[in-house]
DNA sequence: CTATTTGAACTGACTGGTCAGTCTAAAAAG
DNA sequence: CTTTTTAGACTGACCAGTCAGTTCAAATAG
């Protein structure tokens, strides 16, 4: 399990989903090659393909970790908290988790509302994953009146994951001289409403 | 150019621009071939390269054509608004916009974070001029003392256009059984802090 | 301790297919 | 007449995926 050879494997695979994630985020999934990868990750291409089944796959287990992290960070953001408190802590994690995963973020944004593309169907299930963390806490809100009773718990839920990846996102790409108080600030205010 | 002798032309133009904003929004830009495009567009491939000088100018082209509309509709929108209300009249404008070019929309929520691609530069360029029209209004806001005067015009700004794209997208793609008025009454919730 | 064996991990040249862009000659439109 | 479109063959670059061969680390034998 953790004897030499595996470590290695392992190391290899966390090599090569750090410099496919780096591509894609800068120039889409299409316009990447695997050589591309493989070369940032200094590795050969056969190895890629030693360690996925093909380009797609690597793609899908990236897309599979990332929004793993994501969803565990979620949850053990809101763990004990009470509602009104538990909602303002989502929006900090994920933008703490946009910051330190910068480009995975950039590509979910990319890819995430993109219909028609093999792993479309995975992208649903993860996105359904991560919203249901949210979607947890807003019921859990409404249920104990501290969020009006009319709120559209699945709608709010969707977009409060939007939201703070676009802001977030933008702010990184365009505005990334501006401390993350200021981003965290104003994607608060914008949020109130719902938090 | 554009003055009745070239109407054949800029006809063309038109379905081209169709064809190819509908299959880069589903697919992205390079896996759209130029030729899937002209099949769509019911033209022949020497066509393309007629009437646009290679894939990229199309594709950029179509990025200005585009928002070019947008900005447009958002000035006609606030003409002798008074600030209060002009804000509001923005996001039901960029509803209405994005229900109307629905894949375009999405192909500019896929493409609008991308950096290293060839069309990085115009983009950015283009962002300016759309965010522009919304900072004047929020400005005006601020001046006229409708709008919190330590609100940060160019952020609140870019977010208000983020917010309304991805709120606009994801209720196309995921939900788009909804009413218009749910996603306009939830976005209009989530901003009215800003607005 | 050193030598040998084993299988997992990795290598990179190669293949078959794809695609942007070019070119032609001729037809259609205005 | 000129401008625009057609049909489609062609080229050269590029790229996903393959495979026969090599390296490595750990286990086992001597």
């Amino acid at each position: 399990m953790t004897d030499g050879r595996s470590r290695r494997r392992v190391d290899t695979r966390q090599r090569l989903y750090e410099a496919a994630v780096e591509l894609i985020a800068e120039q889409g999934f299409s316009a990447t090659t695997v050589d591309d990868i493989a070369l940032r990750a200094k590795v050969a291409k056969g190895t890629v393909y030693y360690n996925f089944k093909s380009k797609n796959d690597l793609f899908e287990e990236l897309l599979r970790h990332g929004i793993g992290l994501l969803t565990d960070a979620f949850r053990e953001a809101v763990k004990g908290l009470p509602p009104r408190e538990a909602v303002g802590a989502l929006v900090r994690t994920q933008l703490e988790y946009i910051r330190r995963y910068r480009a995975f973020a950039q590509l979910l944004l990319s890819e995430m509302w993109r219909t028609n593309r093999e792993w479309h169907q995975t992208l649903i299930l993860l996105r359904e994953q991560a919203i249901g963390v949210i979607a947890e806490t807003v019921q859990a809100g409404v249920d104990s009146g501290d969020l009006p009773a009319d709120l559209d718990v699945r709608v709010a839920s969707a977009a409060l994951f939007g939201v703070g990846l676009v802001v977030a996102v933008d702010w990184l790409v365009f505005q990334p001289e501006r401390p993350i108080e200021d981003v965290e600030e104003s994607l608060l205010a914008i949020v109130r409403r719902v938090g």
